[in-house]
RNA sequence: GGGCGGUUAGCUCAGCGGAAGAGCACGCGCCUUACAAGCGCGGGGCCACAGGUUCGAUCCCUGUACCGCCCA
């Protein structure tokens, strides 16, 4: 057995080398075994975009957390780890890299583009595990899988086609989200709402027979040139006349009606409103019902067409600016006011969106969203925290239909081909050698890709081998937990349970463990463009991951964001190097030890083993209930205060006595230290595998070691109260020698009086207590001796405790206190008794509440006289 | 406009029906033979505000005020 561990723990020297035997030992493959229940996990996938932030070293924790935990407990565990293609963004930063070198996509055409972005994607897709591992993360490696892989690609077929097949597909001419500058339409998640001040132009519109003007409001002024109709509501007054009548288009003279329809909200504005069909959803669907035609005036670079008149050419921005001169010009702007409008912007690149009317693939939602939303409402899928439940059953019960074509070229080509000759489309799992409708050779695959989360949404099953049903699929699926942040609630959980339960039959997952976002210091959210993003690899070098773990899970409770601190981290290393240390203790105390042999356990002993008992129930109850943040700030106070600053004081003595003693001290050192490391090992698993290779053990590894089972045998309530009083009594010695400025190094002893059962406690105590409060020896006995008079002193569960100190004693200081005490004393026996005087109190409230109520009363009482008694004395 | 969350020590956050907690920061004292990344002791809170339920409310209910998020 080693001893000679250095003083202070050091990551560096560790980590890697206990991460390779991990995997030497092929802990964390998973494999299909029917003698166990699965426990899985697949794991959100990182965006190959680039590497690793603070938000995955969260959520990958809290993974690595259940499946070492899961892992402990026998279960058959599998964590599979993969990357997601993440079409717009990835195609995004390879663009960005190329315009480095002057170039654009289009210059490399789309094959040679693609082989960029492969290059890049193997190359960040490298990076991405190996922070993943250096993280600590216990992902079965062999089953890495990637949104674009071949077993994939062939799911997100099989899929595309079976629901075409069943009419949950279609392609149509809607208005969607397009964004210019990615120049691809977007699903309406990826479109974020920001609140802009903005104007709203009053602009008159002339009847066309000349009987004056229809004043319409809006704030998209480019957009008249595109109006095929101005709408009011039908049941407002001041229009009735209005509709049917026609009113002139200005600047491009087109004459249009007058409609009238029930979406106009009159309060707007004048209550009357132009229509532009190709740009707008609403004034689309104002249309359709009205049969009105649709006019494109920008394009989908954001370009006036040629339909803009002698505004063709212009940009969005120019055109609005030129048509409003000339507007003024044309005395036809009435007025214009301040307007908060959300304006919706592209999710990757903030560029304004522009809606517009585009030929695209859609998914039909309410037939998938149904049997979705049940699935959580029933509570077969379980949300965590629960509020997120309402959030989730609100989004599909207004879900609209899911635009899925994207027109870049990263991503899974949409597997439809159209037919030059009769220009119907065939749908397919394989390329089609000619058109299933006319059986023309002339085919030309569809431009588009499908959205990223279209392949995402398919990932639980998808990566377990889908759409062959493998032994894994039938073994894992459905898989156990989904952890992942609430900010894709919508985008990737929602979809994965509608795809899951249409083309599996059966939910995706059990539960869903939402976590929030980590922020910065001032509780911004991170940017990497704004250099406040934290990389995560920065604190495991320059603490280690098992700090940065540790760091991000205590204190952080489901569902709420989390602010980052270097100081946390700082605190996490901090107790990282006191478990290091404190293992380091028993190490060189167990160089005899033989834990083989038995001896008799003293009352600390007990005590720490009834703790521990406690402990672990704790810890295993809260793990359950997903609270890892709090079985996290269990196991830190147990080690830190109870375990080291308690126990291992305590057990000094008996280490030194030798014999029995030491044997029993060393044995009980180890098991509670042994316990905890398993208790500890998911939260950080290198510094607990380090220290319990060197501790007497079975088995090859922590990793794979059993989570500790339940021990109410060792729970020991006599044995706590006992030893809780002895820790009473020496606080209060230290608290007499701090106050009077007597430290450790001075001599003093203490005296104990109390009545003859506590004398008997506390004589069991007495060399704990001397020691702890460096007071040797205490001199225990029974309240009727006399009290010292020249003595500093207090009272605790009924114990009066002296230090008695020749000259350091200040009588009018220790006259101040003792008045101050009697005044605390008497605050809480008042307390008590306005309770204990309500009758209604006494007959409603538990028994137990008024008998606890009733003793302390008894301390209270106890506790006042017998500082009164001292405040006599001193005053003698 | 609808919904959700937050408001607890100087800071960051736990706790959520029976005597207000932690870490950091602060003050005092200690190299006590595992650890100064440490040890001991201490100061510091009308638990946002107003009502209500209850024997009892930081905790449950109803409002109000700020702060933040989501959806339209």
């Amino acid at each position: 057995m080693q001893v000679r561990l250095p003083p202070v723990y050091d990551p560096r020297a560790v980590e890697e080398e206990r991460y390779r035997f991990w995997m030497e030992g092929r802990y964390f493959g998973a494999r299909v075994n029917r003698a166990r229940e699965p426990f899985c996990i697949v794991i959100p996938p990182p965006n190959v975009t680039g590497s690793l932030h603070i938000g995955h070293a969260l959520d990958n924790t809290m993974q690595d957390i259940l499946i070492r935990w899961r892992r402990m407990q026998g279960y058959e565990t599998l964590w599979l780890p993969g990357t997601d293609h993440a079409g717009i963004a990835t195609q995004h930063v390879v663009e960005k890299r190329l315009a480095k070198d002057g170039l654009s996509r289009h210059d490399l055409g789309r094959e040679k583009f693609l082989e960029r972005v492969w290059a890049w994607k193997d190359e960040y897709e490298a990076t991405i595990i190996s922070q993943l591992r250096r993280l600590g993360a216990s992902c079965d490696w062999s089953r890495t899988r990637f949104t674009m892989d071949e077993g994939c690609s062939r799911a997100v077929r099989e899929v595309f086609v079976r629901l075409w097949e069943k009419g949950l597909i279609y392609r149509g001419e809607y208005i969607v989200n397009w964004c210019p500058e990615c120049r691809t339409a977007l699903s309406d998640l990826e479109v974020e709402r920001e609140e802009r001040a903005g104007t709203l132009w009053y602009v008159r519109y002339p009847y066309a027979d000349g009987s004056g003007y229809l004043t319409v409001a809006t704030t998209r002024p480019e957009t008249i040139l595109g109006d095929t109709a101005v709408a009011v509501h039908p049941d407002d007054e001041r229009y009735r006349d209005a509709v049917g009548k026609t009113v002139v288009v200005p600047m491009v003279d087109r004459p249009v009606p007058v409609v009238a329809d029930r979406a106009v909200d009159p309060a707007f504005g004048t209550g009357a409103v132009k229509i532009t069909p190709a740009h707008d959803a609403d004034d689309f669907e104002v249309a359709c019902r009205h049969g009105l035609p649709a006019i494109a005036v920008i394009d989908a670079d954001g370009n006036m067409t040629e339909e803009a008149g002698r505004y063709a050419g212009m940009t969005r921005e120019e055109c609005r600016r030129a048509i409003l001169d000339d507007l003024r010009a044309a005395g036809l702007i009435e007025k214009e006011e301040t307007h908060a409008m959300a304006l919706g912007h592209c999710y990757r690149c903030d560029t304004v969106v522009e809606p517009l009317l585009s030929r695209q693939w859609f998914v039909r939602m309410k037939p998938l969203a149904e049997p979705a939303m049940e699935a959580v409402k029933t509570g077969d899928i379980v949300i965590v925290p629960e509020r997120f439940t309402r959030v989730y059953v609100n989004w599909l019960e207004n879900i609209r239909d899911w635009c899925i074509s994207r027109q870049i070229w990263w991503g899974h080509r949409i597997p439809a081909w159209h037919c030059h000759r009769c220009g119907e489309i065939t749908v397919s799992r394989t390329d089609p050698p000619a058109c299933a409708h006319c059986g023309s050779e002339r085919l030309e695959q569809d431009e588009s890709v499908l959205d990223t989360w279209f392949s995402s949404a398919l990932w639980p099953f998808s990566t377990l081998g889908w759409p062959e049903r493998t032994p894994e699929l039938e073994y894992f699926y459905p898989t156990s937990v989904l952890v992942t942040g609430y900010d894709i609630l919508f985008f990737w959980v929602a979809r994965m349970v509608f795809m899951g339960l249409e083309f599996m039959g059966k939910k995706p997952f059990r539960y869903v463990l939402l976590h929030g976002l980590v922020r910065d210091a001032e509780g911004e959210k991170m940017s990497k463009s704004r250099g406040t993003g934290i990389d995560p690899m920065d604190a495991i070098e320059k603490y280690g991951a098992d700090s940065l773990r540790f760091s991000l899970i205590m204190g952080n409770t489901p569902g709420n964001d989390f602010r980052f601190y270097w100081e946390k981290v700082e605190g996490a290393r901090n107790f990282c190097n006191k478990l290091w240390n404190a293992a380091r203790f028993v190490l060189m105390n167990l160089e005899d030890f033989d834990p083989e042999a038995r001896a008799p356990l003293a009352l600390v002993d007990r005590w720490i083993l009834s703790r521990y008992a406690r402990v672990r129930d704790e810890v295993t109850r809260l793990l359950e209930e997903f609270e890892l943040g709090e079985a996290a700030r269990i196991l830190y106070d147990f080690i830190w205060d109870e375990y080291c600053d308690w126990y291992i004081e305590m057990s000094k003595a008996r280490l030194a006595e030798g014999g029995p003693a030491r044997l029993a001290a060393q044995r009980t050192l180890w098991l509670v230290l042994e316990g905890v490391l398993r208790l500890l090992h998911p939260f950080v698993p290198f510094i607990t595998e380090e220290i319990w290779q060197r501790l007497p053990h079975e088995g090859p590894a922590l990793a794979v070691a059993p989570w500790p089972g339940s021990r109410p045998d060792l729970v020991d309530r006599a044995a706590e109260e006992q030893v809780g009083l002895w820790m009473e009594v020496t606080r209060a010695i230290r608290n007499l020698r701090a106050e009077v400025g007597v430290g450790p190094g001075q001599p003093a002893t203490a005296v104990a009086l109390a009545d003859p059962e506590t004398v008997r406690a506390l004589a069991a105590g007495r060399d704990v207590i001397s020691r702890l409060s460096w007071s040797e020896p205490l001199r225990v006995a029974r309240a009727d001796e006399d009290r010292p008079s020249r003595a500093v002193a207090s009272v605790v569960r009924g114990v009066e405790v002296f230090l008695p100190l020749e000259g350091v004693v200040d009588v009018a200081r220790e006259v101040e206190r003792t008045t101050a005490r009697i005044r605390e004393a008497e605050a809480e026996l008042q307390r008590v008794e306005e309770r204990l005087k309500n009758s209604r109190f006494l007959e409603r409230a538990p028994r137990e509440v008024v008998e606890e109520m009733q003793s302390r009363r008894q301390e209270a009482l106890d506790r006042v006289r017998k500082l009164k008694e001292r405040l006599q004395l001193l005053q003698q």
